[in-house]
DNA sequence: GTCTATAGTTGGATAGAC
DNA sequence: GTCTATCCAACTATAGAC
């Protein structure tokens, strides 16, 4: 309806894509149903984007900044022992993930569509840099609430905690069980506590590993 | 091309649509792609299916039943510590997984197809309890090779076997490091390894928790 | 900047000849 | 049983009026 700046247009365009692909899957995110959610009409989508993919991988952009943002928003508490400051920040993941069922479901879409198409390629490695890098400050988080180190390169564990946490989310879109996979993450919980060491045996970090693929 | 039974004709295009959307996608198993791939013509496939859905249905379900045989072909050698038992099964299970990348990604494509469209809702929870049965069956055979018990329900142990592995699986599809996979997946493993109980302490399984929704 | 109209594809489904 | 021909719907993308 009215005229805005191509910026605005474009985030209102967005939005509106995420709304509806995340209600009704990436596959009904077409031009024209995004064009309808915003309530513009189709001539503007592409007046604003050079073409859907160029649409589909601004919206996959905003989600993966959105989930990086919002990671950082459960702090444990204080002083309190190694099992307890984990439960308590597991258990405010695992709440953000029941709450956004959709755009959890979205995010999987988003994963093996990128997989498949060649113009959509860097959206997945994007998507698992940024949790991989989110779990990383998540663990960085509980080393210093709870004084701990660990084990293992906090690289690798980040990427085992996002290998987990993908899992146990996937079965509970499949079967919406919320309780036995919070369940199950707590018990997954309660083996990173036993691998975390007192932080003055800990260096900063482990040697890292030889570099894999720098992609 | 040849007159053939129904039946066969059917199995001949499951076949045809799962080479097709292991290939390029689920989005690309159209009725046309699986007539050609098939080497028949348009009006066959809806001769032998009511409509798209149904041979969708059928290639998921023929799926997840080779999914379920394959599961048992690797065995674990008899006597050995329960650490190499596991260790041998899990790097059987990854090579398994690691020359099937198409079909590994299918799967996550149908799973979350299903979960977007009513008429293939069941498909979805039949792949997973196929895999949570798969992965009991795995911990079965893990039992007795090694002469060991778990300190957990084997029911809950092996729904956190397949987040774990469908975690690992997905990370490696989009950025295909299999050796970080695999030495991810080993140190689950040994994780495992710390919660095995010697049989003799162990009852068969332990009381089941308060059964979760039967769905 | 925004709209309508339309070109050009692709895919599901059916009809009817053989 | 199998094929060709065809219908119809939905989609991307662009052109051109306002």
């Amino acid at each position: 309806m009215n005229r805005l700046p191509v910026a605005e247009r474009r985030e209102q365009l967005i939005e509106a894509a995420l709304a509806v692909a995340s209600r009704d899957g990436i596959d009904a995110a077409t031009v024209r149903a995004v064009a309808a959610e915003a309530g513009v009409s189709l001539g503007v989508v592409h007046y604003c984007f050079q073409d859907k993919d160029e649409l589909l991988r601004a919206m996959a952009h905003a989600i993966t900044s959105a989930n990086l943002e919002r990671s950082l928003g459960e702090l444990p508490e204080e002083a309190a022992t190694t099992e307890s400051v984990i439960e308590s920040v597991i258990d405010a993941l695992w709440a953000g993930i029941q709450d956004s069922r959709g755009p959890q479901l979205l995010s999987y879409e988003l994963t093996t569509s990128s997989l498949r198409h060649p113009e959509l390629n860097q959206v997945a490695i994007e998507q698992y840099r940024g949790q991989w890098a989110a779990a990383e400050q998540v663990l960085d988080l509980v080393e210093r609430a709870a004084g701990v180190g660990w084990a293992v390169p906090r690289a690798t564990l980040a990427r085992t905690i996002v290998a987990v946490v993908d899992g146990f989310s996937l079965a509970w879109l499949v079967d919406g069980d919320s309780e036995t996979a919070r369940l199950g993450l707590q018990g997954f919980g309660r083996f990173l506590a036993t691998i975390a060491v007192p932080a003055a045996l800990a260096p900063d970090d482990e040697l890292e590993p030889a570099p894999t693929t720098p992609a």
